[in-house]
RNA sequence: GCGCCGAUAGUCUAGUGGUAUGACCUGAGCUUCCCAAGCUCAUGGCCCGGGUUCAAUUCCCGGUCGGCGCACCA
């Protein structure tokens, strides 16, 4: 195991990545990918992409990453993001105000408070510091917000704000998105995009930025689909469940099917998807022997979501959070459907039409309107409900109708009720979601923590990363052996040709044979072709594996289809003998 | 945001009130018939701003960035 300083070293010299901006000083939370790093994360991009978007049969969307106040003030973000900050002026410690006054005086304070609000709670209840027990004063109360705020246009000055996920953009186009799913549920909406927070103190390289790349799914659901079949199968997931975490703490390794008969996992579409993801961080060079799924406990769950597990992977000892799979239910949309000017339900049709008996009550509005204003639509909604339960209530003279507690007597001469039978094809429905959430750049840190290795190839150590094939940077390096007797011209020919047939390939002629090796050891290249003067006897090259660091003597003509079989995964390199 | 510590070639480092040590890396050449060999040469550096001083990479102050701890992480 070889530690952080040594990959945030070796990320720096071969460019996986490194902090933006260094020339200026830097910027804390902004970091740029090299070109391994770069191409690294485009291949994880698309196998997330071929994973759960093309092969669930989902659509993936593109939104932009600045949107109106409007829609963060419907999500929530605008107020859940803007907290009051308070900091004791003997000991310099900062505390959430809200959280204080709810602990030290039992009182429920929203967060969406302004300074000036706050303080007025500050004159009539005081608060002490928890670690020094000094009286806090309101001098110190500063608000953050953690969404990037900007002007949009010259004129207008609309305030506007950089998104703090991709999903509320998944949100927001609703409407359109299911009829592009012609009112078809379930289906699927993904996004891989850049979102924006503002952190207080970003830390640890790649695990907190203040720009970073999230690929999120939403599923949407109809509130009473239970979710799929859940076949058995090999895939075991690590779980760290609630009751697991308040007992003695280890894993439970089961298969999503035992998770969901021991009730473990609760919801089939959350166990659905914790299997679909461990197969995909097996693919991509996740340890899974340093990973779990860690279950929210009910105080850390967000006040929308019944059920979250966090995917967490260990690095130096410390557990980090890579992906949320969340049950949000209605939220999202019941929000946007409520502030939006848009209906945001889904109409549904039922198996069955169903027949119903309608009343209408045909009152008599000039009767109803001057005698009781406003409270008449009351009324009248109350009767109709009254007669829905009991459908003789029109057979006496009088109604007595309960409004706030006020009986309201209608004379039943100035309603004229008719029955009729009404079929009823479906209803509206505001679909559920589950939400798998990945952090793109916190994934790349763990692969590449966890394929970093040091190891001794005839006695001398080296740096390896043992990327998966499919997702290494380069996939190929071609060296000639000596840079003489044509063999520099050979290898030159056979990079250009691997190159027009889409692999990603390095070619070196610097330094010894040994040398490049290493090189593209510590970038994960998998395999590498040297050309020797065998090739003039019978026209066979070598390919060497990187992790065995052994090699085989193949046609140079069958490079190509060897090679392909050994990117797509139908042939391994021990397949190859 | 707070506290402590730090910042010297691409990377890792030595050191200093008078422009800086070494290694690795990288490039060129020689050598070399498969795993960081050797030789020669070359490129490249004191985080930013202010102060003290004849002179600051060095001392002082502030900032930025980084590590750790606290707090925060809808």
């Amino acid at each position: 195991m070889t530690n952080v300083d040594d990959l945030n070293e070796l990320a720096k010299r071969r460019g996986f990545f490194f902090s933006a901006n260094d020339s200026y000083g830097g910027l804390a939370g902004f970091y740029v990918y090299g070109p391994m790093g770069a191409a690294l994360k485009s291949n994880i991009e698309n196998s997330w992409r071929a994973k759960f978007v093309i092969g669930e049969g989902h659509f993936e969307i593109s939104t932009p990453t600045i949107s109106p106040s409007p829609v963060f003030k419907a999500s929530g973000h605008l107020d859940g993001f803007d907290d009051l900050l308070i900091t004791c002026s003997t000991c310099e410690t900062s505390y959430r105000a809200d959280h204080l006054l709810e602990s030290q005086h039992t009182l429920s304070q929203s967060s969406d408070v302004s300074v000036q609000e706050f303080k007025k709670f500050l004159s009539m209840y005081s608060l002490t510091c928890p670690s020094c027990k000094n009286t806090l004063d309101d001098s110190t109360l500063q608000e953050f917000n953690l969404m990037f705020a900007t002007k949009v246009g010259p004129g207008s000055q609309t305030p506007g704000y950089l998104r703090p996920e991709t999903a509320q953009g998944i949100f927001v186009e609703f409407p359109r998105l299911s009829s592009y799913a012609r009112g078809k549920l379930p289906f699927g909406v993904a996004q891989i995009g850049t979102s924006y927070r503002n952190e207080i103190s970003p830390r640890k390289g790649l695990t907190r930025l203040r720009e970073f790349t999230q690929a999120e799914l939403e599923l949407f659901i109809h509130p009473t689909d239970i979710g799929p079949t859940i076949a058995p199968t090999t895939t075991k997931l690590p779980l760290y469940s609630v009751s697991q975490q308040k007992s003695n703490g280890t894993l439970e390794s089961v298969t999503a099917r035992e998770a969901l008969d021991q009730n473990i996992i609760s919801n089939r579409w959350l166990a659905y998807y914790l299997e679909l993801s461990t197969d995909w961080y097996n693919s991509i060079g996740i340890d899974l022997n340093r990973f779990r799924y860690r279950q929210h406990m009910p105080n850390e769950l967000a006040h929308y979501a019944s059920d979250c597990w966090d995917a967490e992977v260990e690095i130096d000892g410390d557990w980090i959070e890579i992906t949320g799979f969340a049950h949000r239910g209605n939220y999202d949309l019941s929000k946007h459907n409520t502030h939006s000017s848009d209906d945001f339900t889904m109409f549904i049709p039922f198996d069955e039409p169903q027949k119903k008996i309608q009343t209408n009550l045909n009152p008599d509005m000039d009767y109803f309107g001057p005698t009781f204003g406003k409270l008449a639509p009351e009324i009248l909604s109350r009767i109709d409900e009254m007669a829905t339960s009991n459908s003789n209530i029109f057979d006496s003279s009088e109604i007595n109708v309960d409004i706030n507690g006020t009986i309201h007597s209608i004379l039943s001469k100035h309603l004229h009720p008719t029955t009729e039978e009404t079929t009823i094809n479906g209803e509206h429905i505001l679909p559920h979601v589950i939400e798998p959430s990945f952090g793109i750049d916190r994934i790349i840190y763990s692969i590449l923590a966890h394929s970093f290795h040091e190891d001794t190839i005839d006695g001398e150590t080296r740096f390896l990363l043992s990327l998966p094939p499919s997702i290494a940077p380069t996939f190929v390096g071609i060296f000639p052996l000596l840079t003489r007797d044509n063999l520099d011209m050979i290898a030159q020919d056979m990079a250009s040709n691997l190159r027009t047939s889409g692999f990603s390939v390095t070619h070196d002629e610097s330094g010894s044979i040994g040398k490049r090796y290493r090189r593209q050891d510590e970038v994960g290249t998998p395999f590498c072709v040297t050309i020797d003067h065998q090739y003039f006897e019978d026209h066979t090259v070598t390919l060497r594996e990187r992790n065995s660091a052994t090699q085989i003597r193949v046609e140079a003509n069958s490079i190509p289809t060897i090679l392909e079989s050994l990117r797509n995964g139908s042939s391994t390199f021990s397949d190859l003998g």
